[in-house]
DNA sequence: AAGAGGAGTTAGACACAGTCCAACCGTTGC
DNA sequence: GCAACGGTTGGACTGTGTCTAACTCCTCTT
């Protein structure tokens, strides 16, 4: 897996690449997402962010990781019934979670091949192929 | 695709078949999601069951969902961060996704395959593969 | 028939993720 | 200095889903 490692000046560059204009709470934010490969909820975002003192508000989290979403700079994991994850890898990509421990886990793409998938309505646009693998690490 | 004709009878033989005793709510809530072969969100079942006067209690319905889930009668499906998609078909197979209408419609698993899936570590115990197929269409 | 016991159901309180809103803050331009 | 505007904020609010303690219903026993 390649890591990246990120200055506060390459987060920057990055948010003003995609049209973010590059805010103190949205640097925290991108800090907090992409300083660790790591897929993150919203309320672990927000821990993180706010580790010493409360620094920024749930608001801002939410409102700055839809803006995220929306231009593109991380992609929304929906597995869990009660929390989505966040991930800062928008390269095409599949996943492992494990309900257990509540691990999300990147899937290399290159690697997977799906065929067969039904030809598409007129009219409609595909978004995406989410693929997740589920798996239990408990025995029961 | 092959739409069974589901009877009180036959409902009340595949709950005891599970291992589910038949009382009259779980009839009601059976004949709700496996009367239409659609995929239905626990308010949509509780609007079906409840349909003329108010009979069932919301405690019931995610009640009956639960056992229904455990004694592996139906399946859930997530793909809307907020809402649990309930499929009463436990064949495999997977997911296309309508973002724009909420619609869920199934991908018969027979014509798909995937390969190139990594290993996993072990311990770790498969329990399924999801794959949603994510589209628009709606334009933007 | 009466009562005990257990499974199932219920209303309502609760927990919690996420949204909304109106007030506020900070920077920029004049 | 001050208006304007993008961004942030706390707090109220919404909607899913869970919990709990009381209640109902059915069956079994005597």
């Amino acid at each position: 897996m390649n890591r990246i490692q990120h200055t506060r000046e390459s987060l920057i560059a990055m948010l003003r690449r995609h049209d973010v204009n590059p805010t103190h709470q949205r640097i925290e934010i991108a800090y907090a997402l992409f300083g660790h490969g790591a897929h993150l909820s919203a309320d672990q975002i927000m821990a993180r962010v706010n580790g010493r003192h409360s620094e920024t508000s749930k608001a801002t989290v939410y409102n700055t990781l839809n803006l995220f979403l929306e231009k593109q700079l991380i992609r929304e994991v929906i597995v869990d019934p009660n929390k989505v994850f966040y991930d800062p890898n928008t390269e095409p990509h599949y996943h492992l979670y494990d309900a257990d421990t509540g691990e999300l886990t990147d899937i290399d793409a290159s690697e997977v091949t799906i065929s067969g998938l039904p030809q598409l309505p007129a009219g409609v646009v595909t978004e995406g192929v989410d693929v997740i693998v589920r798996v239990r690490s408990r025995l029961r």
